[in-house]
RNA sequence: UCCUCAGUAGCUCAGUGGUAGAGCGGUCGACUGUUAAUCGAUUGGUCGCAAGUUCGAAUCUUGCCUGGGGAGCCA
């Protein structure tokens, strides 16, 4: 296997052979000599490649290396008499494999509009930013498995595919073998789930929280990292049909356990980030949002507030600002409450906790106060909510009647309050978005530009 | 789903009732260890779609489609 160009830049020897590989970025044809830009999305910068002209075949051979095209250029490093880089290549083999016709190639040596790069999702990736959304994206991924792994968590598969429709997070999509034009249907009309392919109604998941409560019960620490749907017909800029979600479940932990994970957890991201991917935070900072590399190391250095819902209410009250939605105990906290709270006054991540019952979900712990539950969400600025979490109801009792004055059918949930009656135990987890996360981290102001292939409603393209 | 703004050249936009424009890009040329190169020339259009008003519509009206921003829902 060849290098590649982020370990070239970084390591390759002066006068040593290489070969690069990569695609043109740009092509500055001279009298006597061309310098090709090749890049292969392993780093920001590419490497400059000096092919020249008593190349064999040089006429042929530079007419096709335009933007985009894709080559092979074996060659000597050397050092760079020019500014803006330390090496470069001069070629002594070139093979181009295949020619990307300027015409019609629609990248250009240019800004281009993030919608636009959205009509050409295919192409984007080769973009200085989406490569450098991309390169963080994965860095962040690889961040929450090691920190996991190195508190001994177990990543737990729960499942894509869900027939119970009792999650209670959102619309879902439904999951079916039935020719939808001519379902099977029942002698009164209706349509037959028992002839369906799980004899059931069955979704894609909204959360895999349900079930990462069953193998905490059994492995104590567990998370979940995968992909959750919600059809909602949702049109903002941090909303997805199709997003990943982090869901780290403890038994023996409490909400105050829960916070100083969540906390803990974004830090390690943050700081992983900024070790591994340093150019690309500087990109983001320089380029996209001035305040990503203050917000990491205000992350990195710094507590989150912590807050009751009523302190927050209070706050609110007192703060003299006209919201559109009124401020009274009780209310579920709108958008611009929260943002009020995290970008205004805390000016920093700020973890909310102990909600009012009523608009919270049955599964969570009832406070002694019997008014609100053992509730947290981390608010951060301009995202407003990037992790909701919760210490579980863990008492049979008290569940079952949380379940039956919001209506649930308790008959779906056997399994779950099963948990309760066999060793059931204080436990705590949380929810985060993980585009949200990688959205914040980077100032991207489009939850669709840091997810390569977003789902929203109407697009499904690429 | 609601509110709001927008849709004109490959891209970003100007044109607001009277012959469709600019910059960038592309092409050709010049020049130069260049680096979003530079300079000159040139190319480029079903003005989102459909209907209506008008002597005349990119421009005004209505409907639809698509996109941005905000809201709700949520992570």
């Amino acid at each position: 296997m060849t290098m590649r160009i982020k370990e070239i830049l970084k390591s390759a020897e002066i006068q040593s052979t290489i070969t690069v590989e990569g695609w043109v970025k740009t092509k500055r044809e001279l009298k006597a000599f061309s310098f090709i830009e090749i890049s292969d999305g392993s780093t920001m910068d590419g490497i400059q490649v000096i092919i020249d002209k008593d190349l064999a075949d040089y006429d042929n051979i530079i007419k096709q290396l335009n933007t985009g095209a894709s080559v092979s250029a074996e060659g000597l490093v050397v050092e760079s008499p020019g500014k803006g880089q330390r090496i470069e290549v001069q070629a002594s083999a070139v093979t181009v494999h295949g020619g990307a016709d300027p015409e019609t190639y629609p990248l250009q040596k240019k800004r281009h509009s993030f919608e636009f790069l959205r009509t050409i999702g295919h192409l984007r990736g080769k973009t200085n930013t989406l490569g450098a959304v991309m390169r963080v994206r994965n860095a962040c991924s690889t961040a929450i498995h090691q920190f996991f792994q190195e508190k001994g968590f177990l990543w737990a598969h729960t499942p894509i595919i869900t027939a119970s429709d009792c999650e209670g997070a959102g619309e879902m999509f439904a999951v079916t073998n039935f020719d939808i034009a001519n379902p099977k249907r029942s002698k009164d009309g209706t349509i037959d789930y028992a002839e369906d392919f799980f004899g059931r109604p069955a979704y894609l998941t909204v959360s895999g929280q349900l079930e990462a409560e069953v193998m905490a019960m059994s492995f104590k620490d567990v998370y979940t990292f995968g992909p959750t749907f919600r059809a909602e017909n949702s049109n903002t800029s941090r909303h997805l049909a199709e997003f990943w979600m982090v869901e780290p479940e403890m038994a023996f932990c409490d909400i105050i356990g829960d916070q100083d994970l969540a906390e803990e957890f974004l830090r390690y991201i943050f700081k992983y980030v900024l070790e591994t991917c340093p150019e690309d935070m500087e990109f983001f900072d320089k380029r996209i949002d001035k305040t990503v590399l203050g917000t990491a190391q205000n992350i990195i250095d710094n507590d989150f507030a912590r807050i009751t819902y009523t302190e927050a209410i209070a706050l609110l009250e007192k703060s003299n600002k006209t919201f559109e939605f009124p401020v009274e105990w009780g209310i579920d906290m709108q958008s611009e409450h929260e943002r009020y709270l995290a970008e205004e006054l805390f000016k920093k991540p700020l973890i909310v906790t102990n909600y009012p019952k009523d608009i919270k979900a049955f599964y969570m712990r009832l406070n002694n106060d019997e008014k609100t539950v053992a509730a947290m969400d981390v608010l951060v600025p301009k995202i407003g909510e990037l992790i909701g979490g919760s210490q579980r109801e863990e008492r049979l009792d008290i569940l079952e009647q949380r379940i039956k004055e919001m209506n649930i059918e308790a008959d779906d949930l056997w399994w779950y309050l099963d948990l309760r009656r066999f060793g059931t135990v204080p436990h705590a987890g949380f929810g985060l978005g993980f585009e949200r996360l990688v959205q914040f981290m980077t100032g991207m102001a489009n939850i669709r530009d840091v997810i390569p292939f977003p789902r929203s409603p109407l697009n499904a393209e690429f």
